[in-house]
DNA sequence: GCAGAATCGGACATCACTGTCCTATTAATA
DNA sequence: TATTAATAGGACAGTGATGTCCGATTCTGC
């Protein structure tokens, strides 16, 4: 790590381009770095100072990601109070990954990705992060509370795309912010069916 | 339209390339049309005669998909009987579309096509071929079936979604393809949550 | 105000993909 | 079998993105 101190235009310079960065690609998967550099307001020569190739740049974005992720998860306090509860704190925290989460699952250097490779590590990261999630989602079917006969890896996957397909009506102007958040939870807990008690 | 009457072998050489294409394209977005060629086992060159360049393969597809969209929808009868029952079948019938669904969510071009181009023309007939579920759903509300708090947008658009995410989850081998369909039926009408009698 | 850091704004070579074109083969058909 | 249709397999130029490099300019901290 060279950068072990950064100066504060330095460090600002290099979160503008990445937040540069999410803006674009989250309008445009296969967007050039020269929007990048002009949407973060800087020549593309200076993005390629802090970021020497695509390849990093797209790395950097997926470790902030995995930061963000470390930080929605653990603030959802996933292992406190009923899973519930803990489960509605979640998918709020979700909401708020917003764009990034299409970056995940848009980035084509994402798509299949040969082992051993700085991708294949970030999706082993990205396992560790979420285990907080598996251990809720288990708890919840323990308890009750949540389906048992889906597998926990179905209902792991099915939130964050939920959270994706959400903010992608969002995008669309389909809904908004607020009834997004309403929807996706309660599509995510108890489908579209009107609750029938002649069950 | 100048191939009013293929012969033989130039209407299988079509469809061989339009089928190769929709399994690379699934696969990889990007994939190049070398990419294409190669997996129907045709020359590049080949190709390009039948679709001179790579919008009008796009286009082909699209209009493919819209056909069998068309089918799949007619086939299930969606004025037919009560309304869950037609959504039951509506869904077994998407997950037909399976890898071809996959295409409308992840061509690049239909991004954030600009109005009056071809795109745009294709999501009016997709909008026109899925009215009638759109008049399901409406009738589900009607009938106090599906939740009625919910806009009929978007039901529509998680109903494609999630089929997707079911296709995805079996792509993965998180899935079989029976698995796929009942944890995807299960996930949309009723969610994830176990039915609770203490509501 | 000055020195060093950071940036700009290009020029440049490279690369992969694209679309065109042409000739030699192969397949289909009358 | 003779003739036509269809394909293979390249060569080729154009294009846009990429990554490198460098001189000129602007910003920052002292």
């Amino acid at each position: 790590m060279t950068d072990t101190v950064e100066s504060g235009s330095r460090s600002r310079t290099r979160r503008a381009i990445l937040d540069a960065a999410v803006r674009v690609f989250a309008q445009r998967r296969a967007a050039s770095l020269a929007d990048v550099a002009a949407e973060a307001q800087v020549a593309r020569s200076t993005l390629h100072r802090y970021f020497p190739d695509r390849a990093e740049l797209v790395q950097a974005l997926a470790d902030d990601l995995l930061t963000v992720f470390e930080r929605v998860i653990r603030e959802a306090e996933t292992d406190q109070g009923p899973a519930r509860d803990a489960l509605q704190r979640l998918i709020g925290g979700y909401l708020e990954l917003g764009e990034r989460i299409y970056f995940l699952f848009s980035e084509p250097s994402f798509n299949q990705p040969d082992p051993d490779s700085e991708v294949a590590r970030f999706f082993e990261k990205l396992d560790l992060v979420c285990k907080p999630v598996e251990v809720l989602i288990a708890r919840g079917q323990r308890e009750g509370v949540i389906a048992r006969n889906m597998t926990v890896d179905w209902i792991m996957r099915m939130l964050l795309w939920m959270v994706f397909i959400g903010w992608d009506a969002v995008e669309d102007k389909a809904l908004s912010r607020l009834q997004a958040q309403a929807v996706v939870l309660q599509t995510i807990e108890s489908g579209i069916l009107e609750p029938s008690d002649n069950q």
